[in-house]
Order: structure tokens, then C-alpha cells, then sequence
RNA sequence: GGGCGCUUAGCUCAGCUGGGAGAGCACCUGCCUUACAAGCAGGGGGUCAUAGGUUCGAGCCCUAUAGCGCCCACCA
């Protein structure tokens, strides 16, 4: 079954390359479908490139290196429109940079997730009535690579239907092999240097997942809760002090009161004992600079078990620390009868019973800031615990130089501050983590003496006592220290690998802003620990990809939106194009099914414009004629016959003007998109190509020589075939990178230009094509400007058809009055205005009472266009249209008026403007002398 | 308590270092014109959230204000 499949891809491969060859030779090509139809070719498409190993990046020594590490999706996950977003750019970059030469290497891989895929593990495994106790650490882990080999593979899988460009040979996994040996290495290198160490203190633990969490991993939220007020009678029998808290529950554990030693209110009780009520614990009131008089009483308990503000008072006093918690959040000892009621429980019954012995004050309802597990939500409870941290002021400060000197950017630049910001108020990382998927702690202890050995492999026997009795370390480390790890890790680290030393540092890293924290901030500064240098220079940001509504797509609301189905409607292409076009970055963006279908429908335009024009080049065999290929810059100086008949290829004079301005219009989108991806700004790229596709070159490049093609000039016809193809192949490569698979399915029917040849192997892919280079020599003014002139006059023309109601077919002659430049002009133009704005004569006159009246008018720039319409002339509707225009030219005039009577404005904008604006005025003060002098003439009409 | 983003056409959004307001979709009119009706041609529609300020000139820069959203912060 398998090796049938295989071989049909395989077949279905060879046949397509087998196409490409006869499609670049001229020989007899299969005919492109009549309709876009992205299933029946994109799967093929990708599987061809990556049998060709086209994704693959060399370490070329001849060419510049571009690295791009996707950031690894987790084993437990589906693909969703996020990753979409997130590949989708990065592949966007890669292919971009991969035809303009460079080495591109896209590394992709996924991430063991220790706590997320833990969690779902037990999930599955609860579901089966097993706990993960029961079954021990070896046979849980078992079950874990188990689900690894059956999802770990699914979302890779999906990348490829994406069209996703990475070096699937490179492909890595955070637990495997290597990273493993690296996350070891690091783990010690940062232990020996004292980075690293182990203490007993206050971390945020979740009681459902059962471990400890850093920060970061905390999201904090409030919460609708409520402060009670108890009182706690003086030891001497007076009246002791009332103070508010929101945890009843932690009461067990408290330590003493504290009170701001500038309160009045309690200055005198400073030193005195209170009774904790109902526990009938003898407690001190102590004075520190913590409690804010103006919050609840002005008076805090102190519970330094439980509590980070406490701990730390309790710091400063040398107070014990109670805890009064267990790890599963029931109640220890210290709660008496409460002991084994789960926290909130307890809560209740306690205060219950306080209100009853008279303790309870009052209750206040109030907005309680609460810490959850950014996994499973459970209310954080700080707790005391043995855990290992790394010391983080340190490693901080070359991270915040590196932002400092701009060897690290963000796109946007906002994100800086953000980065900047928690890296100068961070905290020491909490990294070890009470779970068994991940990575162990390369920590071991004697048995015998107690000796504490950090190695990157298990020492055999004790270096301090020799005693073979050793223990690794239970707890594993923090996912995000191995993925920290991961622009390095994966090209060879702690080895120095050829990869290595090519490839790193990487070029940009592609992420939401949601994991800034997480990650982006634990790579750089262990990139610069390890590698003295910052694994990206960029860093580019995107937003989060929303529902309709702008909710944020989630699971629980079941408002997620799978690719995978997009994919299967409208292509991949059209997801993508969608996804990069019309976001800006560091926004979020709606998923909007109208922009999907107007992706798909541009596809669909580029697919029949690419049809009819290959079908021009086919001659009454079917066959693809010989490309002639003219010089583009230079004239030939025989006449146009004798080059023609000695040669195949044509000289440039062949060219008509509409050929140059395509060739402009395609060279100057070149150096704009190029510009544009330079400062990743993809959306503004894709705009411009996908203007330049549908609006110049569909909408008037084909149109303009429509008539060449059908008609009966041989060597015309091979100027204008030559200059379709070009083009075409020039745009199918700008748009390449966002539309992957229809631009190289369409290249495969294509002929190939010299430009395509010379290179030492012929492009067999349009993805390993030379991105078109910007030609200074390539900008035709003359020509641009004789084709907007004609443009000018069609859409006039074209609009006062449409206001006179003139039947559509219908062919009208014209008249012209110009003199001057202005005339040649629309003479140069005259064949373009005939063919598309459907005249069938045009006569030129030098003066206006030359012309005749009864006509409907337009005035372009230094002309003016006559419509006699016979008896059908609309006169209403030729003055409205013309009092509308005056109304225009007026408004304009007066603005450039102001401006040039503006003293300011001419003594200090820059000369060039001034200059411009007076070159409108003379301009805009012809048209309307037109206009006004046509109206007056309508109105006798009238 | 700090910080950030957004507010532009009916909807979703562009608008680069300040110099005549744009796109897609929707809408109106006319077209199955031999690449494409997933199309073609033409058209209507915006006091760029509000109020000040800087400037010859502000959607863009500055200062306030409002609404929406996000992030961070030691949870009495």
C-alpha cells in the first residue's frame, strides 16, 4: 500500500517534470486547466520540491548566509491560524532571500512542552482510568514518547500543506539528542559560573498541575473577592488590632502584624502581642515600611509562607515562615480540625466560625487581584519550596546592551520598551519543575554524603566521598530553558559545527507578542552567555490573528478557524496571501472570509492571464513557438525588416511604447517591493504586486496588445509575446514568495528567457529563480509618459460613454483639440485611444472653434477631447459632468493659489515643491479655461 | 498604580521620513467584449474620535480629553 503511494507520487512527480522540460524546450505542453484549481497541483508541487530537496541550505561559503529558526510549535498541538500567520512570514522572508542569492535556511522542529503535554498525557491516560502515579515515572515517560511519535509528526505534517520552505533535513525536536546534550552543557555552564543554585523559597505553585512556576508563566487577572476585617485581640486582654485580608485561610500560618511605623493610629501597639483568634497564637506587632495606611486598616497579617510581600517582611524581621498549605492546596496541621479541606473550603467554614466567636468586623466587597497557571488556570498559591533558580541580574545586562546598541531591533520598535522593561525589573527564574516530562536536572546527590554534583553526564561515583550511591535530581527544567537554547542548540551547540558557525547568529525571529517574555528574552541572553553574540538581529512581531468578531480565537468560545479546512476551499495560496497582506505588525488582525475570496480571486486572475498568454505563444500545433528576445536598451540601427529577417531575436526597436511601460511599470514595482521586504513591511509588497498584476498588467498591458497579437505583424507579434513573458516571469517571481504554489505551477508552462538560462544549472524551480533585479536604464519616461497621456483620454472617453448611455459597442470618432506637446502626445497615444476607448477615427484640430459643437467633452492635461454623438448627444448629462469638474479645477486652482500667495509657503518650502505646484497651476488653469468656455457653449444647448 | 495600541468610506483595514485622502468587500449603472462573471467598464460615499498647539502647510508632530483593547505591577 505505502510503496504503491510513494510510487505514484513519484510518477506523478516525474511527469511533471517532464512537462517543465518540454515547456522550457517549445515542444508540445499540456494545455494549463481552464479554471484556478489550487488541489490539483499544490500537494504535487510541494512534494516535488522536497524530493528535489529544494528547501535544503548549503553552507556556501560563496554566498551570504540568511537564518530563520521557526519558533518550534508544541507536540500537543493542532496547527492553528496563529502558526498560519507566523510560517507564513517567515516562509515569506525565506523565499525572498533565497532567490536573491542567499543561503536561506529556515530550520523548523517542534517543542517537547513539558508542562502543556504532560498535562494532556495524564488527561488521556485519566480518561483510561490510569494515573500517572500508579503507572511511575519510566512507564509514564513511555506513554509520553508514544504521544510524541503519533501527534509529534502531525503539525509538521501540516506545514507542508502550507507550502512551508524549511530544511526538513534540519528538522530538530527540544528533548532530542542534541538539544538534550546542550541544554546539559548550559545548564552547568551557568551552574559553575554561580548562575545557577538552589534555594528554599517563596514560587508560585500550582496545585492541579502539581509543580512550581516561574513568573512569567503567571497571568495575572482581578477578580471579584472580598476583603474581610477580624479582629486580633492584645495579650493583655485590650483591644488589639483589626486588619483586612482576602486569604482567611492563610491566618494558620501567621507571623506577626505589621503596621507603618508613620501611622499614628498604631504607634503605640509597635512592639505589643496580639492574639491570631480561634488559633490563640501569641503574635508581634511590628513596624515596616510596607503597609500603606490608606489600604484596608493600615494593618497587614503577616504570613511570609504564603505570600511574596510577606516573605520578604518576614526577611527583614527574621520571622518564621508557617506554612500552612499543603502542595494539593488541602490544609496542613497548623489548620487544626480544617486539616485535608481543600483551601477554599476551609476559607469558608473558618470564616464562618470566626463571624460566630464575634471575630469577623465587617466583610467589603473588592476587585482581588489573583495570579492563575497560564496553563490551567488553578489559583497560583505562593508556597515555600526547595527549587532551583538562575540568577538573573547578570545575564540581564548584556541582553539590555545588546537592545541598547541596536545590535537586537524590533519591528515594531515599540516592542523594545516592552523588552527593556521587564528585563531591567527581572526577577530570578525559577526553572525546575515538579513534573517528569522534560529535561532532568543534570544535578546529583550522594546518597552516602550528601554532595551535590552538577554534570553534563551522570558521574559514576561520588567525587567527594566515592561512594557509587548517586541520585539524579527528580525535578526537570523549565520548557522554556531548552527552547531558550534553540538558535544554537539546533545548529550543533555545545559543538563548534560548521552549521554553527555559518549559520548563527540568525537573521530574525518570527513571533507573536504574546511570548516575548517566555521566550525572545531567555534566547538573547542565552545566546549571548554561550555564543558572545545575539542569536537574531531582528526581531519582527506580529499580532494575533482574531475571529470576525475580534475575540480571540480559542478552543473554549469554538470559534477557531482550522487552515487546514481554508486550505482545502481556497488554496493555500489564498490563505497566505490573505494572512500577509493588509496586517501591520504588532497588530492584531480579523479573519475575514470576503479578503480570503478576494485572494483566491486573484489567483484566479493571474491563472487566466497567465493562460491566455501562454496560449499566444502557442503556434496552430500547439507547440510553443521560439522566444525572440530583443535588447531591451539598445536601438538596432538596421531597419526594422533587415533584423528581423537575419535574426530570430529582435533589436529594441521592435518594442512599441506599451511594451516599455510595462517594463518600467514591472522594474519599478521591483525596486518598491524589494525596498518594501527590506523593511518588512510584507503587506505593503504584496499590495504593490498584486497591483501590479491585476491593475497594470491585466487591465492595460494585455488589453494594449490584444490587438498586436491577433493581428498580422510577425515581428510585432514577437515583441509583444516577448514582452508578455518577460514581464510575466518577472512577477511571478515577486509574488513567489506569498503565493508559492501558483506561481511555480504556472512557470512550469512557461517558456524560459536567457536571464533564466544563464545560470550554471537551469532553474528547474521558479523558487530557486534570481529575484529581478532593479534596472536604472529600465525606466522608459518617454514611453511611461505617452501611455498615461493615452490612459488619460480612454478613461474619459470611456466615462462619457457611460454617462451618455452610448451603446456599448458602438464605435465613436473623435475629436482632439490640442496644439504643441500636448499633440504629439495623443498622436504617439492615438493607436491605444482607438483600440480601448473604441474610436473609430480621431481628427486633430489646432482650435477650439475649429471643432465642432454639438460634442461631448473632456479636457486631459494640454488637450481636449471631442465626442460628437450625433443625434444622441446627452447635453443634461454632459453639464453636469463638466459643471462637477469645474467645480474640481476651481477648488483645485484656489488650493495652489493659496499656497503660491502664501508668503510663507513660498519663502520656505523646498524649491522643488514650489515649482511643482506652480507647473500645476499653469496645468489646472488651462483645463479650466477649457471647461468654462464647454459649459458656456452647453447651456445655449440647454 | 505604571506603560502601550487602536479610533480614517457602510464593513475590514492601508496610508513610508508632514506637501493634492487609498484598497478589498459591500452599494449603484451598464456589459456573458473569443484569458478571466472568482470577470470588464463607469460611478456614489470620508469635517481622518474630540479640543487645543507647533508649522507656510497636520490623517501624520506636540499637549490634553473620550471610547475600545492589551501588557506590566508586591494578591493586606
Amino acid at each position: 500500500m505505502e510503496n504503491e503511494k510513494t510510487k505514484k507520487m513519484e510518477n506523478a512527480a516525474a511527469a511533471s517534470r517532464a512537462e517543465q522540460n518540454t515547456a522550457a524546450y517549445g515542444a508540445a505542453a499540456k494545455d494549463m486547466a481552464k479554471t484556478y484549481d489550487p488541489k490539483a497541483f499544490e500537494d504535487r508541487i510541494y512534494a516535488d520540491w522536497e524530493k528535489n530537496g529544494a528547501f535544503r541550505a548549503e553552507v556556501d561559503p560563496k554566498k551570504k548566509p540568511f537564518t530563520i529558526m521557526m519558533p518550534p510549535p508544541n507536540i500537543t498541538g493542532q496547527l492553528h491560524m496563529g502558526h498560519a500567520l507566523d510560517q507564513t512570514l517567515q516562509d515569506v522572508l525565506t523565499r525572498w532571500k533565497r532567490m536573491s542569492g542567499y543561503s536561506a535556511l529556515w530550520l523548523p522542529g517542534s517543542d517537547h512542552a513539558s508542562i502543556a503535554t504532560e498535562v494532556k498525557v495524564v488527561e488521556k491516560l485519566r480518561a483510561e482510568g490510569i494515573s500517572k502515579e500508579e503507572l511511575g515515572r519510566e512507564e509514564f515517560l513511555k506513554h509520553v514518547w508514544e504521544w510524541k511519535r503519533v501527534y509529534g509528526g502531525k503539525i509538521t505534517e501540516q506545514c507542508r500543506k502550507l507550502g512551508d520552505s524549511c530544511d526538513w533535513s534540519r528538522e530538530r525536536f527540544t528533548m532530542d539528542e542534541g538539544c538534550s546534550k546542550a541544554v546539559n552543557a548550559f545548564f552547568k555552564k551557568l551552574y559553575d559560573k554561580g548562575f545557577i543554585y538552589k534555594g528554599n523559597r517563596l514560587i508560585n505553585w500550582c496545585p492541579t498541575c502539581g509543580t512550581s512556576l516561574s513568573d512569567a508563566e503567571v497571568e495575572h487577572e482581578e477578580k471579584n473577592g472580598k476583603y474581610w476585617y477580624f479582629r486580633y485581640p492584645g495579650a493583655d486582654g485590650s483591644e488589639g488590632i483589626v486588619v483586612a485580608t482576602s486569604r482567611p485561610e492563610t491566618m494558620f500560618g501567621d507571623v506577626a502584624i505589621a503596621v507603618n511605623p508613620n501611622d499614628e493610629r498604631y504607634k503605640e501597639l509597635i512592639g505589643t502581642k496580639v492574639i491570631v483568634p480561634l488559633i490563640n497564637r501569641e503574635i508581634p506587632i511590628i513596624a515596616d515600611s510596607y503597609p500603606d495606611p490608606e489600604k484596608g486598616t493600615g494593618a497587614v497579617k503577616i504570613t511570609p509562607a504564603h505570600d511574596m510581600n510577606d516573605f520578604e517582611v518576614g526577611e527583614r524581621h527574621g520571622l518564621e515562615r508557617l506554612s500552612c498549605i499543603n502542595n494539593d492546596a488541602t490544609m496542613n496541621s497548623l489548620a487544626g480540625k480544617y486539616e485535608g479541606m481543600d483551601r477554599f473550603e476551609c476559607r469558608k467554614a473558618w470564616i464562618a466560625d470566626l463571624d460566630e466567636a464575634g471575630f469577623l468586623v465587617k466583610t467589603e466587597d473588592k476587585l482581588i487581584p489573583s495570579g492563575e497557571c497560564y496553563r490551567c488556570h488553578s489559583v497560583i498559591e505562593p508556597m515555600l519550596s526547595d527549587q532551583w533558580f538562575v540568577a538573573m541580574e547578570e545575564l540581564a545586562k548584556p541582553a539590555i546592551e545588546a537592545a541598547k546598541a541596536g545590535k537586537l531591533t524590533h519591528v515594531p520598535d515599540r516592542f523594545e520598551k516592552i523588552y527593556l522593561h521587564w528585563l531591567e525589573n527581572i526577577k530570578d527564574w525559577c526553572i525546575s519543575r515538579q513534573l517528569w516530562w522534560g529535561h532532568r536536572i543534570p544535578a546529583y546527590y550522594c546518597e552516602d554524603c550528601g554532595e551535590l554534583m552538577v554534570e553534563t553526564e551522570a558521574p559514576s561515583k561520588c567525587v567527594k566521598c566515592g561512594s557509587t550511591n548517586i541520585r539524579q535530581e527528580e525535578d526537570v527544567l523549565d520548557t522554556w530553558f531548552s527552547s531558550g537554547l534553540w538558535p544554537f542548540s539546533t545548529l550543533g551547540w555545545p559543538d563548534k559545527t560548521e552549521d554553527l558557525e555559518y549559520f548563527y547568529p540568525t537573521d530574525v525571529l518570527v513571533t507573536g507578542y504574546d511570548i516575548i517574555f517566555f521566550w525572545v528574552i531567555r534566547m538573547v541572553f542565552s545566546g549571548l552567555e554561550v555564543m558572545g553574540e545575539v542569536p537574531f538581529h531582528h526581531v519582527y512581531i506580529h499580532g494575533l490573528v482574531r475571529d470576525a468578531e475580534g475575540r480571540k480565537m480559542s478552543k473554549s468560545l469554538g470559534n477557531g478557524i482550522d487552515p487546514l479546512e481554508v486550505i482545502d476551499e481556497y488554496g493555500a495560496d489564498a490563505l497566505r496571501f490573505m494572512l500577509t497582506t493588509g496586517i501591520t505588525p504588532g497588530n492584531d488582525m480579523r479573519f475575514k472570509t470576503e479578503r480570503l475570496e478576494s485572494a483566491r480571486n486573484f489567483a484566479n486572475k493571474l491563472w487566466n492571464a497567465s493562460r491566455f498568454v501562454i496560449m499566444n505563444l502557442k503556434d496552430e500545433d500547439g507547440n510553443l513557438r521560439p522566444m525572440a528576445e530583443p535588447s531591451l536598451t539598445e536601438q538596432c540601427s538596421d531597419s526594422l525588416a533587415e533584423c528581423a529577417g537575419r535574426q530570430a531575436a529582435l533589436c529594441g526597436s521592435a518594442l512599441r511604447a506599451e511594451d516599455k511601460w510595462m517594463i518600467a511599470r514591472v522594474n519599478d514595482a521591483v525596486k518598491y517591493v524589494n525596498d518594501a521586504l527590506e523593511k518588512y513591511d510584507l503587506a505593503l509588497a504584496g499590495q504593490r504586486v498584486y497591483e501590479l498584476i491585476w491593475n497594470e498588467y491585466c487591465d492595460w498591458y494585455i488589453e494594449l496588445v490584444k490587438g498586436r497579437l491577433y493581428g498580422d505583424d510577425e515581428e510585432d507579434k514577437k515583441a509583444a509575446r516577448y514582452v508578455l513573458v518577460r514581464t510575466l516571469t518577472d512577477m511571478l517571481k515577486m509574488l513567489h514568495p506569498f503565493m508559492p504554489f501558483i506561481t511555480e505551477e504556472i512557470w512550469s508552462f512557461l517558456p524560459r528567457l536567457e536571464a533564466d538560462k544563464k545560470a550554471e544549472n537551469p532553474h528547474d524551480f521558479l523558487m530557486k529563480a534570481d529575484w529581478p533585479l532593479y534596472d536604472e536604464k529600465l525606466t522608459f519616461e518617454d514611453d511611461v509618459k505617452t501611455l498615461e497621456t493615452a490612459m488619460n483620454a480612454i478613461r474619459s472617453i470611456r466615462n462619457i460613454r457611460a454617462e451618455a448611455e452610448t451603446a456599448p459597442g458602438k464605435k465613436l470618432r473623435a475629436v482632439v483639440v490640442a496644439e504643441g506637446e500636448a499633440l504629439a502626445r495623443i498622436k504617439k497615444g492615438e493607436s491605444y485611444i482607438k483600440s480601448l476607448a473604441n474610436i473609430e477615427s480621431i481628427t486633430f484640430a489646432q482650435r477650439r472653434d475649429e471643432a465642432p459643437d454639438d460634442v461631448m467633452s473632456a479636457v486631459i492635461d494640454g488637450a481636449e477631447i471631442l465626442i460628437p454623438l450625433d443625434e444622441l448627444v446627452d447635453y443634461k448629462a454632459e453639464f453636469e459632468r463638466l459643471t462637477k469638474e469645474k467645480a474640481r479645477l476651481e477648488n483645485e486652482v484656489k488650493r495652489v493659489q493659496g499656497m503660491l500667495s502664501n508668503p510663507g509657503f513660498v519663502n520656505k518650502a523646498p524649491a522643488a515643491k514650489i515649482e511643482e505646484e506652480k507647473e500645476k497651476m499653469v496645468k489646472y488653469k488651462d483645463m479650466l479655461e477649457k471647461v468654462t468656455s464647454r459649459l458656456a457653449l452647453i447651456s445655449k444647448k440647454l
